[in-house]
DNA sequence: GTCGGGTGATTAATCGTTTAATCAAACGCC
DNA sequence: GGCGTTTGATTAAACGATTAATCACCCGAC
């Protein structure tokens, strides 16, 4: 139902204090020309009646609806939570409210859901976008959280310098030889994170890459990552692109009997939400989501208030000199924002054990 | 905007055909009487017309919206992606949108954000209450996702029973000292799951319960569960009402040197996406959340289509012999769906190492 | 030949809000 | 006092879809 049920609607007011509907819009609105005494009546009586405006007949009206959409890759990303309720919460203060749809990880469904918010109307849309994928045409402002190195991205952490951050924590702490453990190779975000990674060591440190996906296309999901065996090459830190990542590493090390941090250190992204919490606390790297959202909204509100021409009615012919489906990436003025490294206890300096360790590469 | 921009409406397809709006809202919605051959030619102008039937103009004479709003406590609880993913698709399926909007975890903001959805005009809501939460009245239908034991729920999972389901797995596997980890004693999933864990022992075995809440109250957030004590006390089993915990748990025992599932075994709750991927993985119990998302569905569209009288326009005076807000709660036939149990490596037979726990216990 | 019934389409009202255009009255100014 | 301007409010026309009521027409029946 559009409000509630015989709802009080504008006419409504009007008749009970014999003024014209106009007017109400007007007083409630602050745009006509009301005498502030009657303002004052208005907003009263509107108050005691409980009046609640009709989305529908003022999305009919002006032709926005108030809605945002959000699109999510998928939505069983453990990030997801924390996003979708940066996004609620900026949107809301905006004034907006939010629509979600699930890729459910597959590109097409990512487009149909795309094609059910246009068809919900919603005014503006948050993407995430599916590793790398073209945004389909929308027809409407579109902000895109992805990372800074991708075409068409308005807002997102700096993945990058994120990985050069946490690369010097364990290079400051003496680590010398590094396993990066990675997801998907396919992954922007996680390319970018492995990518400033690297940049931040220079050749006296090794560095290797060890993506899940490969792995468990041979081994099955959930196989062991063979840590154990990369200790024994010498190798004291796991630095993950993923907290969840990370915690496959710390569990996997801690059933070998290795001792983390003592033996190895562990290190992941995003600070989910059981990295403080386990024994030993992870060490992470956080974005700030807050911010992200706050941009990305503003961004896409301003573009909605802005760019678009109100839709003018024009019932006849629709002039083919205007394209019908514009698809407008908006941009904001700061398009990446700074991650912040985390400190816990799950990554230390290189201590007595790193000798065994030393030991154990000249084994190999 | 509310649909694609000088967007194609009823009026333009009747135009371009030389018949009238109402014919061609007929044809499409198959309501009135067309001509089968008309019917066809409107469809397919329709089509190459790129018509999208816009949501607002018909949300304002219908009086639906066609939109469902999603209320979470907590938007960053870690079950809530499953839960929105499978509220979003059975929405979906049945024509709905879904607006979500958080609780931020405060009763407040629920009964704040509850309002919100209204003003946007959702036909109905589902809502998954902040901890034995009364709900505010929202003028609307409403289903309760919840426990079985709360009343006023919808339909959820059978947590007592996948208690039960736990306990018996524990017993079988020969556990007589169990500790139960909790989170906070003030949720009713979180009770109901440690009763019916409880109910499905005889008084040979020994429970205990551990209340995190309490425990970080004095210790701090994130402090240690002293589980490494519990385990000389001769408890050899350890269950989380929710994976989280068991996360923790499992993590703790790992770095004092206590052999998961060999020396104590570790369960959870909720199958959360870390569960697989631990090491050793987590034996969980899992909650049918599509089900249970598509029973509340159901039950929440049907109350909608049947229950409301539509809201016929009534200009003048609201007889006052109806009540203003009602609020609906929703009833479904079956309200409790059972969760599954899910063996993994965590948890094992009580083996040699127990005669150890056992010398320990004669230490204390 | 006219009347009744069915068919296929149109007319027109309506949902609630916004807003451009209009209007009446009061006011200042020469 | 007449004229232009400002103020404060009203009128009326949209927005796009739905739907009850109406209408024109054809066909068979009495």
């Amino acid at each position: 139902m559009a409000t509630a049920r015989p709802g009080p609607n504008l006419s409504r007011i009007a008749a009970s204090l014999g003024v014209s509907v106009a007017t109400v819009s007007n007083a409630l609105s602050g745009k006509g020309r009301v005498s502030a005494e009657l303002v004052e009546r208005i907003r009263a009586t509107a108050a005691t009646l409980g009046y609640v405006p009709s989305q529908a007949g003022r999305a009919l009206r002006t032709g926005r609806s108030g809605v945002l959409g959000l699109v999510l890759p998928d939505i069983s990303n453990p990030l997801f939570p924390q996003i979708a309720q940066a996004i609620e919460h900026a949107a809301a203060i905006a004034g907006y409210g939010v629509l979600i749809a699930d890729s459910r990880g597959d590109v097409g469904t990512q487009t149909e859901a795309i094609h059910r918010l246009v068809e919900r109307g919603v005014d503006g849309m948050v993407i995430v976008p599916r590793r790398g994928t073209r945004i389909a045409d929308a027809g409407c402002p579109v902000a895109v959280i992805d990372t800074p190195s991708t075409p068409g991205n308005t807002v997102s952490a700096d993945h990058w310098q994120g990985g050069r951050e946490i690369a010097s924590h364990l290079r400051n702490l003496g680590h010398r030889k590094i396993l990066l453990i990675g997801g998907s190779s396919a992954s922007s975000v996680q390319n970018d994170r492995i990518g400033g990674f690297k940049s931040a060591l220079d050749a006296t440190i090794k560095t290797e890459v060890l993506w899940i996906e490969k792995l468990e296309e041979q081994d099955g999901p959930g196989c062991l990552l063979g840590l154990a065996d990369k200790v024994q090459q010498g190798f004291t830190a796991f630095a993950a692109v993923s907290d969840l990542h990370a915690l496959r590493a710390l569990t996997e090390l801690q059933r070998a009997g290795i001792a983390v941090p003592d033996s190895a250190s562990v290190t992941g992204f995003d600070d989910l939400i059981w990295s403080p919490v386990v024994t030993p606390a992870l060490t992470t790297i956080r974005m700030d989501i807050a911010a992200i959202a706050e941009i990305a909204i503003t961004a896409l509100v301003s573009a909605i208030q802005n760019g678009e021409p109100i839709k003018k009615g024009r019932p006849r012919e629709a002039s083919a000199d205007e394209p019908l489906h514009v698809n407008r990436l908006v941009t904001a003025e700061k398009s990446r924002v700074p991650m912040q490294l985390v400190v816990r206890q799950s990554s230390g300096p290189l201590g007595l054990a790193s000798t065994n360790l030393s030991a154990g590469e000249l084994l190999t």
